[in-house]
DNA sequence: CTTTCTCTAAAGTGCACTGTGGCCAGTGC
């Protein structure tokens, strides 16, 4: 197969790495890795202009790059790097997922003591070893081992936005084969967890050993762990295990609703079958005893809630947090929808660190059938996201109304990602802002205050009364860094009573502030908005997981800004802020 | 390594934070 536009990129990122821990000219290597978002970002396409050496006048592709990709296209390989890669060990690579580690560190690590795993760092920490090297201090070492810590737990765990691509593509897969009748995917994903460990699909099926082997054949499988005639396991290529169940078609209700879970959802589901005299489990009801009722007809998973008297439990809120309460009382929410959303707000654009020019956001924002799009680039502190000044602010305002003249049914807002600095006052003045139609204030450094200084930052930006909404509340990067410690319950209260939104960050990084804390937030009043953080165009899709998670908060299209019309959303951002929040 | 240029040599994102080591280096945004 032809090398594709991604592996050349890292090749080339994976070139500035090496050369980074080499200690190479640091220009040289930010040219590799600026090589790589060319070649990853380039309008047309490059690999077959690699393959024909006709990359000439390509911004950021000098000669030496030049020739380095005709190489690497035309021969699917690059000596450059393979010679590079021969100089350190495979698991040399493994020891830049560490917090705290960079090239200089990697590099002294290695050199000195032989590191080269995760495994061989934490001998070094724990032994006193690397304690001797210069820069290396108890604290460092502290910080190293909870790094390490940190990645073990999360070591095979996947989130949600990676695995739902290859998820879905799969489900398809199995849903072509000719002896699956219903296919679903249970297990957390159903429920929209923001991590997972495992995807468990379920068929029903006539010929359940014919779809097992069917599975373990899909051409996303990598190897296979087990294969029998009613189950099958296996592992893809990133590591991630997919596990298939063939049941009868009597048997899927049961079975969909047993493995979708959460456990502690079916504990109580359960119980409450017992009290109609029914046990229950993967297979159906049983009666419990001579007693007990016939068991009843189930065709559908929706039966068996109706059945126990429930009113259907979506998926999402499966996690025994009310919702068999709520099921009972007939108070299940009508959980907001894709459909409903209107616009977003918080996106960026080439101004800043975006990828994507202002009307090709507003273009694919019109595509999605938005009536509105939200631009929202970094403040000046930003600096290596290219953040702007007032000035540059303020012509990205002139140039959006000026935009704006163009369509009758669409619109774009003029907004700014303002940084909310240490004392948490912002990275602009009240004169700037409040030129603006709206304002996503965040946090992007001083990470590591306590957490009464850090709600109190927080707090004091909602104050100000441009501030329209928060962004990524806590920071966290799934997977990667735990948010920085804040106290959400103050958070919430503050906003409610200042008017301030709390974004629901739905980039699949982030999908922050969890889902956890939304119901009782909505409970007492607070709104959000669902918002992207689109940094291309593409990634305006990512509304669809900002859906899933707000649905697993308990949200309804009222509870959400960005599900109002553009008539409005306009009429409610001209409101004092004390206005705002709907009662 | 690439771009730019008083065009074959120089400049090329800046700052805050942290911890350590003795006032600076590395990391991350």
């Amino acid at each position: 197969m032809a090398i594709s536009r991604d592996d050349i990129a890292a090749v080339l990122d994976e070139i500035a790495l090496l050369l980074e821990i080499k200690g190479e000219n640091p220009f040289k290597t930010r040219a590799y890795r600026n090589g790589a978002e060319t070649v990853r970002n380039y309008d047309g396409d490059i690999v077959k202009k690699a393959a024909a050496n006709e990359l000439d006048g390509i911004k950021g592709i000098g000669k030496a790059l030049q020739e380095k990709l005709h190489e690497l296209a035309s021969t699917g390989e690059l000596k450059f790097h393979q010679n590079l890669r021969a100089e350190f060990p495979e698991g040399l690579f493994d020891l830049f997922g560490i917090q705290g580690l960079g090239p200089k560190k990697v590099r002294a690590l290695y050199d000195q003591l032989g590191v080269d795993s995760i495994e061989a760092l934490k001998t070094a920490c724990t032994d006193g070893s690397a304690a001797g090297l210069p820069g290396f201090g108890k604290k460092s070492i502290e910080k190293l081992l909870e790094a390490i810590a940190l990645k073990e737990q999360f070591a095979d765990l996947f989130r949600l936005g990676d695995i739902a691509p290859i998820a879905e593509s799969m489900l398809e897969n199995l849903r072509q084969h000719p002896d699956s009748l219903r296919v679903e995917i249970a297990g957390s994903y159903r429920r929209s967890k923001e991590v997972l460990h495992d995807i468990d699909f379920l068929v029903a099926t006539p010929k359940p050993a014919e779809m097992t082997e069917y599975f373990s054949q899909l051409p996303e499988v990598d190897s296979v762990i087990v294969c029998g005639s009613t189950k099958a396991s296996v592992r893809l290529a990133n590591g991630l295990q997919c596990d298939l169940r063939a049941v009868s078609n009597e048997q899927f209700p049961f079975a969909l609703q047993y493995f979708s879970g959460s456990k502690e959802h079916n504990v109580a589901l359960r119980s409450r079958a017992l009290k109609h005299g029914w046990s229950l489990n993967e297979y159906g009801f049983t009666p419990k005893d001579k007693t007990s009722p016939a068991a009843p007809a189930v065709k559908e998973e929706a039966d068996i809630y109706r059945i126990l008297e429930l009113d259907r439990i979506p998926p999402e809120l499966r996690e025994n947090r009310g919702e068999i309460e709520a099921a009972e009382a007939g108070e299940i929410p009508r959980l907001v929808e894709l459909e409903n959303l209107r616009g977003t707000f918080h996106n960026h654009t080439t101004a800043s660190d975006g990828k994507n020019t202002l009307e090709e956001m507003a273009e694919a924002a019109r595509d999605l059938g938005l009536q509105y799009l939200g631009i929202a680039d970094h403040s000046k502190s930003q600096f290596q996201a290219n953040g702007l000044y007032p000035d540059r602010l303020l012509k990205q305002v002139a140039a959006i109304q000026e935009l704006n003249q163009s369509w009758d049914d669409f619109q774009i807002f003029t907004g700014t990602e303002v940084d909310i600095l240490k004392d948490g006052s912002l990275d602009f003045e009240d004169d700037v802002l409040e030129q603006l139609d709206y304002s996503v204030a965040s946090i992007h450094g001083s990470f590591q205050l306590p957490e009464k200084e850090m709600t109190a930052r927080i707090i004091k930006a909602m104050e100000n009364p441009h501030v329209t909404m928060i962004g990524h509340l806590t920071g966290r990067l799934l997977l990667r860094r735990e948010g920085y410690a804040v106290d959400v319950d103050k958070v919430i209260d503050c906003a409610i009573r200042t008017g301030t939104i709390i974004e629901l960050n739905c980039n699949p990084r982030r999908l922050d502030m969890d889902w956890r804390h939304w119901q009782r937030a909505r409970d007492k009043g607070l709104m959000t908005s669902i918002n992207p953080d689109a940094h291309a165009t593409e990634q305006l899709q990512y509304l669809a997981y900002g859906i899933r998670l707000a649905r697993k908060g308990w949200l309804r299209r009222e509870d959400v800004l960005n599900c109002m019309t553009l008539d409005e959303v306009q009429r409610w951002l001209k409101l004092p802020k004390e206005q705002r929040m709907r009662a």
